[in-house]
DNA sequence: TAGATTGTTAATCGATTAACAATC
DNA sequence: TAGATTGTTAATCGATTAACAATC
């Protein structure tokens, strides 16, 4: 069997872990608020809203951080969450799409306090352009390679009509922007090596509907407790 | 072997068929909306940005509506998908926080376009209260129940601080609403028989962030390849 | 030492995918 | 009939979970 070292760069987290790892560090952040300096990993996955027994499957991905009769200690585990997941460095991204979505992308403080720095807002309109929004001027859509060029950025947000994304997303692409956020309701595609996440508002609501109309429908046990399945 | 019909409500479709349903909804819109009558499979996971035995088998638990040698019927697709996931009839939903992310999902066209109708928006902070956004008025926080009970609210949306949250959602499953949908930073409790989605703008980034640290540090095939897991 | 709690194992469960028989 | 494409099967893969040995 292979063992492979926390700084080992070809051990392989999953997804699923890898998904779940900011929910961890948000969790910590909150204990520490609170003033709490140790924690087990049952205390801990309350927090998180998960179960103890995946929560410590997933750490042991990451290393050995616990003491065993004791729990974590919180800082420590935060830190090195952290700097696994690479929040510890500075990210500068640019947001391009400034309407009520953008503006409020551009307002929200959870990006800054977690190392995202928005370093330029950008929008075809002209009508916009100059306008500040967060204390960040708004500038031509065409200034993005330069943008991109000065301030090494590596991460794109789309917050555009779902007409404009991909035209958006093949822009960042040429101009060498490997990770894109889109809040924009259209399926992206973009080469190999470039990483897209979405996330889509009426998505999530249609979601709910779905369980919604079951709760409603189903008089039956079986339809009641199908419709359960996404509860937190 | 037992065979469920697409109208027997014990049938069980798959919580990761269930997510890709709207997604499927809104390619087929797209199609449709570019004078498309049918399409086969592949066409349909190319726009959707799956590929196509995924596909195949999500649409074989909602039933039979295709034509072997031919396709699928773009309309009656649509329908039937809109039809399984609730869409077909009309969703009241009230907002509270009434911020900048508030806002922006009150002007959110894409929740009316899918039969969301947003009711009310709500705020505990005075100075907001008779202000209208999207030609809707801010109402107090404590309307909350007549409200929900004049409209028959099933689906909440929370977009207040992290620290508020806990309490609205109390206070929206105390007065009956069993659907949650929930943008602030925070980990909710709540009863069983109530769904909560979580939609949290930081995690998305910090996940990409992950895998761009990757690809910035993996000199290696192996970290490379590591960091494509995410890629659309 | 006794009690507590981690890190890991192994079983189970659910999701994905390729392949192809059914059938238009 | 021949070609095309669905709906289903079965194999594979990845994620979850309970249980417990290791160990503080």
């Amino acid at each position: 069997m292979t063992t492979r070292s926390s700084t080992d760069p070809t051990r392989v987290i999953p997804e699923a872990t890898v998904a779940r790892l900011p929910v961890y560090l948000r969790a910590l952040t909150a204990l520490a608020d609170s003033g709490i300096r140790t924690c087990s990993s049952e205390d801990l996955a309350t927090a998180a809203g998960v179960n103890s027994a995946k929560l410590r499957k997933d750490l042991s991905y990451l290393g050995s951080y616990g003491t065993r009769g004791v729990g974590y200690d919180v800082d420590y585990l935060r830190y090195q969450i952290a700097r696994e997941i690479g929040v510890t460095q500075d990210w500068p991204v640019v947001i391009v799409g400034i309407g009520n979505l953008g503006h409020a992308l551009a307002n929200y403080s959870g990006f800054r306090s977690r190392g995202f720095r928005v370093v330029a807002l950008l929008d075809a309109d002209p009508g916009l352009i100059g306008q500040t929004v967060a204390g960040v001027a708004v500038r031509p859509f065409d200034e993005l390679e330069a943008i991109v060029q000065e301030h090494d950025v590596a991460i794109g947000v789309i917050a555009t009509p779902a007409l404009a994304a991909q035209g958006v997303a093949d822009r960042m692409v040429a101009i060498g922007i490997t990770s894109i956020l889109n809040f924009a309701p259209a399926v992206l595609a973009v080469p190999e090596g470039v990483d897209v996440r979405k996330v889509d508002l009426s998505i999530e609501l249609q979601i709910l509907a779905y369980h919604e109309q079951r709760k409603a429908n189903g008089a039956g046990a079986a339809a009641a407790a199908a419709a359960d399945g996404g509860a937190a």
